[in-house]
Formats: C-alpha cells, structure tokens, sequence
RNA sequence: GGUGCCAUAGCUCAGUUGGUAGAGCAAUGGACUGAAAAUCCAUGUGUCCCUGGUUCAAAUCCAGGUGGCACCA
C-alpha cells in the first residue's frame, strides 16, 4: 500500500467530532499505525477527561496501534518541542518497518510543527542569563526580545517575565548556534478535516460531556487529587481538569462547573476550528468529511483522495 | 379580590432633571513556533411588554391592560 505522493495521512478536527475511529479505521484498511496529535492524551491517567477511548482502536475485533498517549505521568508539562521530537522517532519507525503513519488530533499548534516543519531545537537553560535577566521588567524584557531578529518566536511569549526570559534564552542560542538541523525528514501529508456544523457540534459536545460525568469523569479527577497532584496542577490542564478541580475544591456548585465547563469546551472548539482556518489560508489543503457521513463512507472518500483519483 | 414592586440585548441587569439606549456574561471573527485544552485581540446584537394620553420630544411622566413576584385578605 504504498504511495509516492504521501508519506503520511493526518486526520484533524476539533474535540468530539469523531476523528479517533476514522483515523483507526483508516490504518486499519492501509496497515498503518497512528500517531496521536493531543497535547493533553500524553498523560498517564487523564483518560474520560482527555475524552481518551481506547476502543476505538479496535477495529472490527482487531487492535490498531497507536502512539504517544500515556506517554509522561500526570503532573508533568509535556510541550511542542518535546511532541516533535517524540512524533519524529515514532515516524521514523512506523515507516522503517514499512507502515503507513496516521496522525490523528486536534491540538493545532502540534499538528502545524509536524505538517510545517516547524524549527525546534533543544535549548539548555542559561543560568547566567537569567540572573542577568530577573530583575528587569516585563517591558524591558519585550524591548530586548524585539532585538532579535534573525528567528522567528512564539508572539505570546511577551505575557509574563517568566515566558519572556525563556524566549530571550532561546533567542539567544539560537544566535550562538546558527546551524540548525532538526533532522526533520520531508513530510508529505494527506491533510482530511472531520467536521460538524456549528450547531450540530455543540449539542455533540453537550452530550458527550453529560455523558462521561454519567461515567465517572469526576472520579478520575478526584483520584489525580488523591494521588498526590495539587489542585494548581490540575488547573494546569485547563478545560475538564480545571473546572472539575474547582468544583472538587469547594468553589464551583456542580451546576455551574456544569455550565461552565460546557461553554468553555464550546469555546474551545470554535478555536481549534479557527486554527484550521487559518491552516487553509496559508496554503495547507484540508480534504473535509461531514461528520455524519457513516464511517465506511468517509473512509472510502479518504482511500480515493489518498490514492490521487 | 386588595395593595405594593417589577417588565430594557440570548441571559443577569444599568439607564441621572424626558432628548429613540449600555455593562458583564454568552455569541461571532481573528491571532498563535518550548503552557496551545494555554494566552491574547476585535465586533455586533434591541417592536425598551401592549394600548392610549401629556409633550416639540417618552425606556423615562399619566391612565388602562397583560404577565411575574411579594405581602394582606
């Protein structure tokens, strides 16, 4: 089954529109294996909130592999740089044993480091920097980082000193070290995007979430508390963590956790679609299945924009 | 049945001495290279409950109606 356009299928789509089973179903039919693109499905034991299902990777009775989830424990904070890295040793392997890799997710920022290439090198903490550093103001801090000009930085990194430093840091390596060579190998994907209309998505939302409280969602995040992780941790994860921890704690009413948390994974949603967006207008073609299409069928439109007819 | 209070954006409510309205939230659009489920920017939304009256002019004052809440019977 192979193919000397692509390289790699990915199948994106924001939260709950079904994008594990048709990225599964599709290594399943190709002998591939799939690589997961979810910043939050890494950890280990965040599994109903993360909306993680492992059974979707049963297809048709038979397990299809997957790769990076449960990759670090709860507690750690995983990032982009190490998700590259992490994809490209699983790609390299997938393809060296000769299977297609299919990355699946919804977490744009990590898609986009994989599908553009995105320049990430490890960058060492620079003690001496950051002394020099601490007692600047945030305002200095940005006057300093807009002295960098040879490389591109994240544009969010002006919200806190503590970011604004790590990315002078990582300016300034850069500046040290001017050949840069991620070893990244030539991607070359079929790009399919699973979507609902506006509506349709947000009722699909609403009762997923009512459904997986109704599975014990809220037990798991209070085992997370038991098992050591800090309330501040949890936050950390946003989303389900956050506003579950907040009602675990005392201050959120079940209701408005409820409420609340529907409207923000609402919000969430509009901007994973908004992400998408924008990978279509700089140039990255997205192939759209409709999400109430029957599995079978959607799998067949993407068999027949993979093999070029 | 009587009396009092209330009725304004999708929701909760502001609205001065009369000059045809504005906050928060929601919603919508956008940005995004080591926290990305994060973070940030921008944008509207109206039979001001109805009918009549006073007035150059009514969300605002008056009368009646309708609906809601409270108290008294």
């Amino acid at each position: 089954m192979h193919n000397e356009k692509y390289n790699l299928i990915t199948i994106l789509g924001p939260t709950a529109s079904g994008k594990t089973s048709v990225a599964a179903k599709v290594a399943s039919v190709l002998d591939g294996e799939v690589i997961s693109a979810d910043s939050r499905q890494v950890y280990r034991g965040m599994d109903l909130g993360t909306g993680k299902d492992y059974a979707d990777y049963i297809v048709d009775g038979k397990p299809v592999s997957y790769h990076l989830i449960d990759i670090v424990d709860a507690g750690y904070e995983y990032n982009v740089y190490e998700y590259q890295k992490d994809f490209l040793k699983v790609f390299a392997d997938i393809s060296e044993r000769g299977k297609l890799p299919v990355m699946c997710g919804g977490s744009g920022l990590y898609l986009e480091a994989i599908l553009k290439n995105y320049k990430l090198i490890q960058v060492p903490i620079n003690e001496k920097l950051r002394e020099e550093l601490d007692d600047k103001l945030l305002w200095e801090l940005e006057l300093i980082l807009k002295g960098y000009k040879n490389y591109l930085h994240n544009q969010t990194d002006t919200e806190s000193s503590k970011r604004a430093i790590r990315a002078i840091e990582i300016e300034e390596y850069y500046l040290t070290h001017p050949e840069i060579d991620t070893g990244m190998p030539e991607i070359r994907s079929l790009v399919v995007g699973v979507k609902f209309e506006r509506d349709a998505r947000r009722k699909k939302i609403t009762t997923r979430l009512k459904q997986r409280l109704k599975e014990g969602m809220l037990d798991e995040v209070q085992r997370l508390l038991d098992s050591g992780l800090t309330p501040e941790q949890l936050t950390y994860y946003g989303l389900e963590y956050k506003y579950m921890t907040q009602h675990l704690t005392g201050q959120l009413t079940y209701q408005q956790m409820f409420d609340g948390l529907n409207v923000a994974i609402h919000q969430f949603a509009k901007r994973q679609m908004t992400w998408f967006r924008r990978m279509e207008n700089q140039g990255t073609k997205i192939h759209w299945v409709d999400g109430f299409m029957p599995l079978e069928e959607k799998v067949e439109k993407i068999l027949e924009w993979y093999s070029g007819k």
